[in-house]
DNA sequence: ACATAACGGTTGACGTGTCAACCAATCTTT
DNA sequence: AAAGATTGGTTGACACGTCAACCGTTATGT
């Protein structure tokens, strides 16, 4: 399925000019990478292995913090939380400053799967990485940015 | 839920520059936003729309060439396709040059539709784009190439 | 202080996406 | 021409994503 040649396709350039259907590929073809090499060192799902990797960036973080962040549902991350406790690698701990939060940490066992699987994810943020130039590199996050901005406009009514 | 400011996160810019976190970000947002846009404007799904619109831009094609451009899982095309049918938007017609091919086109309806909906599509993608200099939309292409090509890698272990 | 609104999170229902197994048609090899 | 491999597409089982309703908690306005 992934074997093939990637830039064959018939389409005209004017449809493969529509941004959002070329973003989405290239996600496509990223996630399903990203879900064979978790599949292959890990028994964690994507959004699994994003919700543990956020939650060691910060060290403490909360369930509406990582959907402000990655705009995953927040449905869904409530469950995959519950997952991830019930797995015995995530902390999840009502903070005494508001009973509405619920503060979020690695357990020991999180942290240790993390840090063997990040190792293995590095080497993939690497070999994507490889052909960029920093400045593409900055560039290309600068694209995103503005696309996130211009994803707030919700009405193209003529 | 889209309304918020999109900047304001405080995870550390080594997380922030996982680029495929941050891929997949600007894809949920764009996905939701049109996602909105159709539901307003039709009864079509994100993959029903997608579908659509490239049997458009190649006036007959096929389900695996659909997989072929957009990656989108052969099954879920399948069924997506089906599901066309029977709303009366595409016709669905083997192909005598080879029995196993099922040759895709819009029906009548399915081209009324698309000329309706492309339109504020259309108003969406240049929206998008507006921020964008010629060279820098040709520069995020080539990035996105690029991690096409890289996509295809599979083993990262040391 | 009270009413109302906003926030953080959970749940249910349902739609969509994903993987693997499978079937028939065609192509390749011998 | 038979055997095996590949292709195009379908299906089933199940995981995941999405939306809306909801609950308790905290913030805001009067």
């Amino acid at each position: 399925m992934q074997n093939q040649i990637l830039d064959d396709d018939r389409f005209s350039p004017e449809f493969r000019s529509f941004i959002t259907f070329r973003l989405a590929k290239t996600t496509n073809l990223l996630n399903a990478q990203a879900a064979h090499v978790l599949r292959k060192h890990s028994d964690l799902s994507l959004t699994e292995w994003r919700i543990i990797s956020l939650i060691n960036a910060v060290d403490e973080t909360t369930a509406s913090e990582i959907v402000k962040t990655t705009f995953i549902d927040k449905g869904q991350i409530s469950r995959t939380v519950r997952s991830l406790a019930n797995k015995g690698l995530v902390l999840a701990k009502q903070r005494e400053s508001s009973r509405r939060q619920t503060a979020l940490k690695l357990s020991p066992d999180g942290k240790a799967l993390h840090r063997r699987v990040v190792a293995v994810m590095a080497n993939r943020q690497r070999h994507l990485t490889s052909e960029f130039m920093d400045d593409e590199l900055a560039a290309f996050h600068a694209a995103l940015d503005k696309l996130d901005r211009a994803s707030r406009m919700r009405d193209f009514d003529t």
